[in-house]
DNA sequence: CTGGATTAGTTTCAAATGTAACTATCATGC
DNA sequence: GCATGATAGTTACATTTGAAACTAATCCAG
């Protein structure tokens, strides 16, 4: 009796478990900043891309965090709004807004950036340093296939 | 002068890897599926999941696709509408509501499967048989973790 | 039995998101 | 130097999504 040639189980299969496994990390990750500091997920980005690099107009910010420029447009919106990062004017062309984290947004970067790394160290406890870096090699490997593979 | 004493650089912070990783794959099967076949990745997710295991109720779906009952409803009503899936009357349990695919379901589900594991063994075409292994172990691995950190 | 608690699933309303159109500024070719 | 097109960012509208309220059916304690 002939058994299908090809069988697909959601559990074993490579896209949907990616898919679960980030979306698990996120939310935990999540309530790390949206609780006690207000952030959204892409609001967060933002500031940890500004963190580390600032200033960024908000079209780096979107390539650094891919993100769209609307997603970033309105994340930044919020975050003007609650002061906890500043527009630097660009003199020379003023279509770009450079950003940077203000002191307050410093602070607040400071405050998330232990706990981020806490829950990112915990989570990487079950695995030696070798599989760690195994883990993220291949990581590497499947994305950078995965944008090979894009159309 | 003291360095900060934790830097977080979204490029190695696994959590936003994993999920810019997954996202990209998304949205690679997503176009295998969402424009020939008009599915979304939920519906999709649903029809996979009665694939293998009908019947099942829109409960056990979600719980086997990680959705939230609201998500599956959506998806079953559109599959209902569609003809890609049929209650089957629970006579036991009136309130129960056990899905199967139709026959045009099983047709559409037949012709999508091959086509996401032709994308599955592309993605991992860049890895040697011990290293697909390793992933899959360690994503299994930091999955568990996660949820054990879930709070 | 029967009234309150549970469970399955749907609907509703508000918030988030994506696409496309829009404004403002700058770069370029003639 | 000025029309054309490109770029940065925002706004508007339609769709999707999520949280909570809701309906219907079953379970269970007394």
């Amino acid at each position: 009796m002939p058994k299908p040639l090809q069988a697909l189980e959601l559990e074993n299969f490579l896209p949907y478990r990616l898919s679960v496994l980030a979306q698990l990390v996120s939310e935990s990750l999540h309530d790390l900043y949206a609780g006690p500091f207000g952030l959204t997920v892409t609001q967060w980005r933002v500031m940890a891309a500004l963190g580390g690099f600032a200033p960024l107009t908000a079209s780096e910010v979107g390539a650094r965090i891919v993100m769209d420029k609307v997603a970033v447009s309105r994340a930044v919106a919020g975050l003007l709004k609650r002061g906890l990062i500043e527009r630097v004017p660009d003199a020379t062309d003023r279509r770009r807004a450079p950003l940077e984290l203000s002191a307050q947004g410093r602070t607040m970067h400071g405050r998330i950036v232990p706990l981020a790394l806490a829950y990112e160290e915990r989570l990487y406890e079950g695995l030696t340093s070798e599989q760690r870096k195994m883990f993220d090699d291949l990581a590497d490997r499947l994305f950078a296939q995965a944008k090979q593979l894009r159309v």
